[in-house]
DNA sequence: CGGCTCGGCGAGTAGTATTG
DNA sequence: CAATACTACTCGCCGAGCCG
């Protein structure tokens, strides 16, 4: 089976270049879960509302609004109310626009964004800003339209983009605001979650989790909910039935043997678990 | 002193195994 | 399949300890 971790190890974009654009329609029930990558991600709200949750804090995104997602940022994405919406996710290594020989761009901007120094403000303001907003716009375009020399086109407007947060202050200085704690507790919760992504085909308890955090089981449940929204056992949960999901569409292997794949060694368990979350059995989604 | 973090207790709920 | 009993988990509450 596919190895899936919480940090992607996919890479975006071709391979020989680092940037790839995507398209999202999101419907109501739209989620991504708790991840993080090296790569930075600029969402821009085409139509409708987003939250996002980037390190604990929740953003509300709306129509016509510019999400930043710096790199190692702990980020879910999810619709709002019932609602659908469109947006773009920009995705790139800041590396792609890095220099090999010494550089004052470099030591001064590039590389202090790469390593978390610098960071990209979550939700800009465009009052003031129409210039990065219009930057922003013209390099999904170029993305899009894919003339001759669109890379190229794309990293000057990348540089374009840096050059215009750096001008307007809008950069946030991270040594200035360092929260040494915070950071510790994000890095307990990446633990926890790339424990849950690699051994949720076993039994994993409250008490497994509470050890690699090093807390005690109950202040564990509420450090966890307090950060992803979801208990630890429901994030489990809800992590194995996606995972269900992804064989019952792939797969022709039997729910059963499915559910026991997947962690859940009760399959009324399983089945119970799976109506509540997709409001159909198993097999119904698979016929679907 | 007040705010914050974390541990621990107890009660209620959810999940699981067993039995008839 | 339902009832039942047991275990695991969650959550409210309180208190200890630390820090400014």
């Amino acid at each position: 089976m596919k190895d899936i971790h919480l940090k992607e190890k996919s890479v975006h974009g071709e391979s020989s270049f680092h940037l790839h654009i995507y398209h999202h329609i999101a419907d109501k029930h739209y989620y991504v879960s708790h991840h993080w990558h090296d790569e930075i991600e600029i969402i821009y709200i085409e139509k409708g509302d987003l939250e996002i949750t980037i390190d604990n804090h929740v953003t509300k995104g709306k129509e016509g609004d510019f999400i930043f997602i710096n790199p190692q940022s702990l980020h879910s994405i999810s619709s709002v109310a019932n609602h659908t919406s469109i947006h773009y996710a920009l995705v790139f290594s800041l590396s792609i626009l890095s220099y090999e020989i010494y550089d004052i761009c470099q030591d001064h901007y590039i590389r202090p964004l790469i390593n978390g120094d610098l960071k990209f403000p979550a939700l800009l303001d465009f009052k003031n800003s129409s210039r990065i907003k219009d930057e922003i716009l013209y390099l999904i375009s170029s993305y899009k339209n894919r003339k001759y020399g669109w890379q190229l086109s794309l990293k000057a407007s990348l540089l374009k983009i840096i050059s215009l947060f750096v001008e307007e202050d809008k950069l946030v200085n991270e040594l200035k605001y360092l929260d040494i704690k915070k950071q510790y507790k994000i890095d307990i919760i990446k633990k926890l979650l790339n424990y849950i992504h690699s051994n949720y085909q076993n039994k994993i308890y409250v008490d497994d989790l509470s050890k690699i955090a090093n807390m005690n089981k109950e202040y564990l449940s509420r450090f966890f909910k307090s950060f992803i929204g979801k208990t630890p056992i429901e994030y489990l949960n809800n992590y194995r039935i996606e995972r269900a999901c992804v064989l019952i569409k792939n797969t022709d292997s039997s729910i059963l043997d499915i559910s026991m794949n997947v962690g859940f060694d009760n399959f009324s368990y399983f089945i119970k678990q799976f109506k509540k979350r997709k409001k159909c059995t198993p097999l119904q989604y698979r016929k679907k």
